[in-house]
DNA sequence: ACCTGAACACCGTTCAAGT
DNA sequence: ACCTGAACACCGTTCAAGT
């Protein structure tokens, strides 16, 4: 047995996280196993350790991508806006949509934990970090009288809020019906908390 | 083999939860297993599917245990202020801290997935329905103009971002170190709100 | 050098068979 | 009637052995 070449290092790794990304979308992140993933790519389990450290490094990569695809669609939502407010409204609603699409993909990155002892590596907590830092680039506007760190925290506590209320309404736990609803509950979040924050 | 007797099956019931309880609070749930509640019980695994329908079962059981000293908590918080804007940042507190004494348990009922197809049972919904219509009552006298749609959206959108900075915070992908931070930004949060909210 | 396949130590769940 | 223990179909992970 063994030796086919058919495949690079890189081109097993990227069709092992196209199938795993497919698997996950479609059936949710219940039904993903690491022989799932090697039979849907014609290669053995062995095989994906070949490629992976594990299967924790496996999702982990493939949640990369997501946050990836997350962050480029927020970079054009905020292009497309005239003014700031409008753009912190966007985000919020591309964030939500976002995950309603592909809701079994947003869970893999927000429901996934970290092995007991182990922590998420530095270059996969920046990537949720870029996106912080584009929601305190659009609201350092709205606030000129808000010193940096203020900004910081104010991006931080609304995002976090806006993420709640995304993840709760897509397990079920806030008892709304439909997308169109929790799109205005983060709406009606981001114009409140923005009325507060930039009086005064 | 078998017929002890030893234990009735409501006693059972509670030893199990009493185990699955403490085995989630201090190794986390990854550590978690039918087998090993069944040993720490002094039973075989078969023994729980006599008093649980299956382990989704058991864990729904102990997260509504959980629901249910959190909820006490909050009742306690509140009849301590001496007003609703008091007892809204209590409400907060409460929240935070309760999440941050027992993260293992904490996260178990927020990530805890329900099977594909499967749905989250009323009477569980109920318990979190119960929380939401907790902050409902507190903000109520804040905001007397408002209709009582309109507060029962705004309970939900408020405290689905309490929940996001928590559950964000606790999964490290905020940046942020300390309960206090989360405690801070959770209350900014609310009082940001409430300015928008209660104004106009 | 590359990949396999079998092994190991675990799972959740079921159920005939013992007392 | 109550509980067991073994079985079944799965896991993640490792690694000697084949080509």
């Amino acid at each position: 047995m063994a030796r086919r070449n058919d495949h690079s290092r890189e081109e097993i790794r990227e069709m092992a996280l196209e199938a795993a990304e497919q698997l996950v979308s479609e059936q949710g992140p219940g039904a993903f196993s690491a022989r799932k993933v090697a039979g849907a790519i014609g290669y053995t389990v062995g095989t994906l350790y070949l490629v992976f450290d594990n299967l924790d490094d496996l999702i982990l990569q493939m949640n990369a991508r997501t946050l990836d695809r997350l962050h480029g669609r927020m970079l054009q939502a905020r292009i497309q806006c005239r003014n700031s407010r409008e753009a912190l409204l966007r985000l919020g609603e591309t964030y939500i949509r976002f995950a309603d699409e592909d809701p079994h993909r947003w869970e893999m990155i927000f429901g996934h934990r970290t092995a007991e002892g182990e922590k998420t590596p530095e270059w996969f907590q920046q990537k949720v970090a870029r996106m912080f830092a584009l929601v305190e680039a659009v609201m350092q506007p709205l606030a000129k009288r808000r010193s940096a760190p203020e900004i910081a925290q104010a991006a931080r506590a609304l995002w976090g809020g806006v993420h709640g209320i995304c993840i709760l309404a897509l397990t079920d736990k806030l008892g709304v019906a439909g997308v169109q609803s929790v799109q205005d509950l983060a709406q009606s979040l981001i114009n409140n908390y923005l009325e507060g924050f930039t009086r005064q």
